[in-house]
DNA sequence: TCGAAAAAATGATATTTGTCATACAAATTT
DNA sequence: AAATTTGTATGACAAATATCATTTTTTCGA
């Protein structure tokens, strides 16, 4: 079993409040699972009781719509904590979570985290403030979504792609997601999705080489974000 | 001044988890107010520094979006507190908060709220809840707006409207909202949302008489939202 | 390495939705 | 009460987007 005083993930979530002791407690409680790409791991309607903490790979939170499409609300990287608001709302997840990459991933059961959330003011505290953070993100993106034609949010998305998870060293985006998943986070047909993407490509905005995407004009793209 | 011990809306909101002296101690640094219908609380940037307690009246929070249209995100009823998110966030307001009708609110500052969060921890695990609520239903909404069409997302309004707000002794939705407003709620042209009621209103599902809206047929409602 | 299956791309077409123009009604001001 | 402003309604049209069909390309297991 890893020590997760040493793991360096957790330096980047709402874990950095907790103390010495408190970790080599939760390093005898935790799980660990390795989350092959395509793999839950829960999904929506799952009573989850505990939270995951993100070691490597990244994921998508998404919800199945009434018309069988499935939109992705969040992607969620290494570093962050899935499930709180199931715990704290004490209510089965409202969202899938599913590795869009292999994962490692920890499980730190309810109990232990309640500890946490008793002792630990500032531990709470981290936690409130992401939370609020997500909470201001859905807002925006529901703006977004309301009011953006599908163009400005396909230009939107690709900038937060090469923002939030980088390049290749060939200039293209790092994380790989398929045109449905694309649609899926811009919240439109598949076959719209990819005409578009195709007409950024003729007008050599973007760059389409076999599964890669790459942004060519970036100020362009920015524009037509609005 | 009066007491917030002997406040019945403080019976729905986080603050029922304080005590005697802290809704003493409350009473004493709170600063009433009386806002008029369409005058609002705070605007989008502007920095709370506290937090708003809703003792009457109904107001919205939306956001100004890129092509100049107001986005509703939520209305807020008395009992609900606002503000919560930029406070712990420490951020400036994402969102405007005005009045859609004459409106009672008392306003706490921050460092009295930092206070109860640090004493009274079933108080912090109420407010924590709050915007986990919130969350979810920000998320849901999201999918809602990428996944539905405008006519489903009209009929799942009016339900919310009449189920959230209630009706008049004549059956017609007690709450008031322009045409305008209504669009901004579903993410919509005015034009768009008119056209779609009158619609309704001709097909017997809902009828319109000057600004009331009464909700006729509930089940074909229903199953028009899906 | 082949072949089936899945994913991506494209065309044709229908539907939805937005925009602009205009008319009408109601509220508000003078 | 007349006049102005604001909100509601409707038509005509354009633009955006979805849907269905088909082809091409890629992926991956046998």
């Amino acid at each position: 079993m890893s020590k997760c005083e040493q793991c360096i993930v957790r330096e980047f979530s709402s874990l950095k409040a907790l103390g010495k002791e408190e970790l080599l407690q939760m390093a005898d409680c935790k799980t660990s699972y390795v989350i092959k790409k395509g793999e839950p791991i829960f999904e929506e309607g799952e009573s989850v009781n505990g939270i995951f903490c993100i070691k490597d790979g990244v994921c998508k939170l998404s919800k199945l719509s009434a018309n069988g499409k499935d939109q992705i609300v969040k992607l969620v990287k290494p570093g962050e904590l899935l499930g709180q608001r199931s715990l704290i709302s004490d209510e089965p997840a409202n969202l899938s979570a599913v590795a869009l990459e292999d994962m490692e991933v920890c499980f730190i059961p309810k109990t232990e985290i309640m500890g946490f959330f008793n002792q630990n003011n500032q531990f709470s505290m981290n936690v409130m403030k992401t939370i609020c953070g997500d909470l201001k993100e859905a807002d925006d993106h529901m703006v977004s979504m309301a009011q953006k034609s599908v163009k400005e949010r396909l230009a939107e998305t690709l900038l937060y792609l090469e923002d939030t998870f980088g390049k290749n060293s060939d200039g293209s985006l790092h994380i790989q997601l398929s045109r449905e998943e694309l649609a899926g986070m811009i919240g439109t047909a598949t076959e719209s999705c990819i005409r578009l993407l195709s007409e950024l490509n003729k007008t050599d905005i973007i760059d389409l080489t076999g599964k890669k995407i790459t942004i060519i004009d970036r100020n362009k793209l920015k524009r037509m974000a609005d």
